[in-house]
DNA sequence: TGAAATGTTGGGGCG
DNA sequence: ACGCCCCAACATTTC
């Protein structure tokens, strides 16, 4: 039998438009594939509650569309460059395919597990599968990474277009190994007392094939009005996109053709098949600025914001979390987060801007519930939109430009109806009264069972005060620089 | 991908 | 008919 090839999964848990699948099969050899979930990599963010959940289901998913084709997927732990270095060796591969990741610690892992294969006669084989522009690639005239989005955007655009996907494999040639596999359920990925999960099953359906229809369903729905509804928390206005392509049971790539395509079909998409692929962009964006700065989740990107005088209230952050402020707009939010698994992009920069102006409270602290409640949880993204609402990144809101969270709902969830999906003891408040319930007369609240600080909390602040220290905070570190 | 404060304008009520 | 005031509506500035 000739020497089998290996494929290593990671972020990219799909057969279509897999470049490192792909190019292996070309290769002729039998392939093995393997999925390592790695906790112990230095510097590593250990992957959070929600995500782990979505990637349980995940591996379910590819690992059945591998079987129907032969192949067994095996399961590893541990190092994800140890790992791989020993199961080629206990495979006697000839040559590892996988997909490159771009965070700095996984890609420091990719490297070592390169010269490790190299050293071993073994051949190492990266792709570029989660991004549609290479981040090393697209550079300012002076030759380092974009610190400013449009700009960025616009070198993007003016780049080769990202390739056509490519097709999954039709057939693969299995290699016979007898290689250890731990089973999925031992990977313990799943929560157990409690099981807080539920849901998270009602709202999604991971994998590649869940992607897919996802993806469907946007082009021939949301797509159409994304321009205008894509900031309404109380209609489906968005992709909800963002876990599957973390995961890569869907291609950046594809996802960026498919847009293509139906604009192509329907020129009237234009202006909203543009806002979309930006959002893409930022996506981009966020990957460009985490590769451009290895310490992104960790360190201000300003530096001036390092002496900032952040609140440690433990409290405060707790009602934060459980979505027990009493200001509607965010609890709804932070409870569609603990529910779901998710939580609207308008209502996440809300959300954040009151725990980083409001509260006072250190955006890493929010960066962090985020990470482990989120199932889209992204290092580049989360790091970088944390940074963006706080004022401390890259081309960022600037720190005076506070949301004010009634007004916000009111403009976005004009009728409620996000805001009594969530927090069904507000869904009798009329609309006009539902953002700032502590306005509302009091015949108003008895009439729709309200009791404040009974039945819902009082605000947890007053808007105006918190929005005054927040300006004061702000100015202490401006004299101080 | 803000909100609040301040400034300006113009229509209408009214003496 | 006129000037004065009020204030909504919009624009600009400031944080």
């Amino acid at each position: 039998m000739p020497r089998p090839v290996l494929v290593l999964f990671r972020n990219d848990l799909r057969l279509a438009d897999n470049p490192a699948l792909h190019a292996a099969t070309e290769s002729g050899a039998p392939v093995a594939c393997a999925f390592i979930l790695d906790d112990e990599t230095p510097g590593r963010w250990r992957m959070g509650g929600a995500s782990r959940w979505w990637l349980h289901h995940s591996l379910a998913a590819l690992s059945t569309s591998l079987k129907e084709r032969g192949v067994r997927l095996i399961l590893r732990r541990g190092r994800f460059d140890d790992e791989a270095h020993t199961l080629a060796g206990e495979l006697n591969a000839r040559a590892v395919y996988w997909n490159r990741s771009f965070e700095p610690a996984p890609a420091s892992a990719d490297k070592s597990l390169g010269a490790r294969l190299t050293a071993s006669g073994i051949e190492a084989h990266g792709f570029n599968a989660s991004l549609l522009f290479d981040p090393a690639a697209i550079k300012t005239g002076s030759g380092t990474g974009f610190r400013v989005f449009t700009p960025f955007w616009r070198a993007c655009l003016a780049a080769p277009a990202p390739r056509l996907p490519l097709p999954a494999p039709a057939h693969l040639n299995a290699a016979e190994h007898a290689s250890a596999s731990l089973s999925l359920e031992a990977l313990k990925l799943l929560p157990v007392k409690p099981d807080w999960a539920h849901g998270l099953r009602a709202s999604w359906t991971p994998g590649e094939a869940g992607a897919r229809d996802r993806l469907a369903s946007f082009l021939d729905g949301a797509l159409g009005h994304y321009a205008d509804m894509r900031d309404r928390p109380d209609i489906d206005g968005t992709s909800r996109l963002s876990a599957h392509l973390h995961f890569g049971e869907i291609s950046a790539r594809s996802v960026w053709h498919a847009v293509q395509h139906a604009t192509a079909v329907s020129p009237s998409l234009e202006r909203n098949a543009a806002k979309f692929l930006a959002e893409l962009g930022w996506r981009e964006f966020s990957a460009h600025l985490l590769f451009h700065t290895p310490d992104l989740p960790e360190r201000n990107l300003r530096g001036e914001f390092d002496a900032f005088p952040w609140s440690d209230d433990l409290k405060a952050l707790s009602i934060w979390q459980k979505g027990q402020t009493g200001i509607p707009i965010l609890d709804a939010g932070m409870r569609e987060l603990w529910q779901t698994g998710t939580m609207h992009n308008r209502v996440r920069m809300i959300a954040a801007s009151f725990l980083v102006k409001h509260l006072l409270i250190d955006w890493r602290r929010g960066a962090e519930w985020f990470w482990d409640t989120l199932v889209d949880a992204d290092l580049a993204n989360n790091s970088a939109s944390w940074q963006w609402v706080a004022g401390c990144g890259a081309d960022a809101a600037p720190y005076f430009r506070i949301f004010n969270p009634a007004l916000q709902g009111e403009k976005f969830d004009p009728d409620g109806a996000y805001v009594r999906r969530f927090v069904p003891e507000l869904a009798n408040v009329p609309a006009r009264h539902i953002h700032a319930p502590w306005d509302a007369p009091e015949s108003v609240l008895s009439q729709a069972g309200v009791v404040l600080g009974k039945t819902y909390p009082h605000p947890c602040m007053d808007l105006a005060i918190g929005r005054k220290r927040a300006l004061e905070a702000f100015s202490e570190l401006k004299k101080a620089a």
